[in-house]
DNA sequence: TAAGCTGAGTTTAGAAACGAGACTTAGCTG
DNA sequence: CAGCTAAGTCTCGTTTCTAAACTCAGCTTA
């Protein structure tokens, strides 16, 4: 019998289920908070993730073929030419994922004894720490999960 | 020689990895679509994902440890006392993650063939769609990737 | 009181994914 | 031409996942 498919969340194309089945392979997210930090060539990617070399590579192939990162040559002073990875826009529209993932370890998971997060985010222009938030179309601000309501659409 | 712990992302202590040592593995990130969803049953909860009932069993444990969600008693009408998953305050926190990643597969991922994402997210007060944004504390919105830089703190 | 039902799991065995390290490759350098 | 280096690929043992069968406790019905 065959096993279901790899991947295959996505029973209901639901959007989140599609998402994580191009992200949710262990070490995907890792890697793109590494190219979000501009990490981009392989082995400097192996340092920071910390994965297997063979998994890095294979996720670095999906997130390719997904369109998330392009694989690009650059060539280094007296090297061969080699390649790079680096954002698309549909890639580095996954920022907001990877801000609210870090908003909630730092809330929830990051020792209480040390004095604030690891890593913050700051507004280039004017300095400021950055954050996600929950917003309306109707212009409200500041909502939590308790002040909405799913819809399933017609298809 | 012993392999790396599983859920030993959190190498360096970011609030990504460890967030993702919570929330990494498989079908995690379907359960706690479906606990916003309302959904709190076991069976219900294996229609609605659609993973195998042990992994579902072993995920509402670790969510549950984690303390993401809570196991408490309830008795329908001349049944006997079984037990339900709700969210906590901390899993409830977690809903800009999962509308991100909606968001994203709205964006990237349905297919364009379709009217539009399979669900919404709606103000209830006033019936406008909801949606992730990248604000900073200095009162910018509208904010994108490229407009930030990270900073790691001292520790 | 026994037999059957039901929701919520646990167990088991085979398949797939992961992890560590050795090996390969292609061009550059001494 | 031997050695170096970045970027992989290969191998094999371990872990995790999947599907399906099995268990269990209390309730209902006979």
């Amino acid at each position: 019998m065959e096993a279901r498919a790899p991947k295959d969340l996505a029973r209901d194309g639901c959007s989140v289920a599609l998402a994580l089945g191009v992200l949710g392979e262990r070490w995907t997210i890792l890697v793109l908070r590494e190219a979000f930090y501009g990490v981009k060539r392989f082995d400097e990617m192996l340092e920071a993730v910390g994965c297997a070399r063979n998994l890095l590579s294979a996720r670095l192939a999906t997130l390719v073929d997904n369109g998330i990162l392009v694989r690009s040559p650059y060539r280094d002073e007296g090297q061969r030419e080699r390649f790079e990875y680096r954002l698309t826009e549909k890639g580095r529209e996954l920022f907001p994922v990877l801000l609210a993932l870090m908003q909630w370890g730092d809330r929830w998971l990051v020792d209480a004894s040390t004095n604030g997060p690891p890593v913050e985010i700051l507004h280039r222009a004017c300095g400021a720490k950055v954050a996600v938030e929950l917003v309306c179309e109707g212009g409200h601000r500041h909502l939590g999960p308790r002040d909405t309501a799913p819809r399933r659409r017609r298809r």
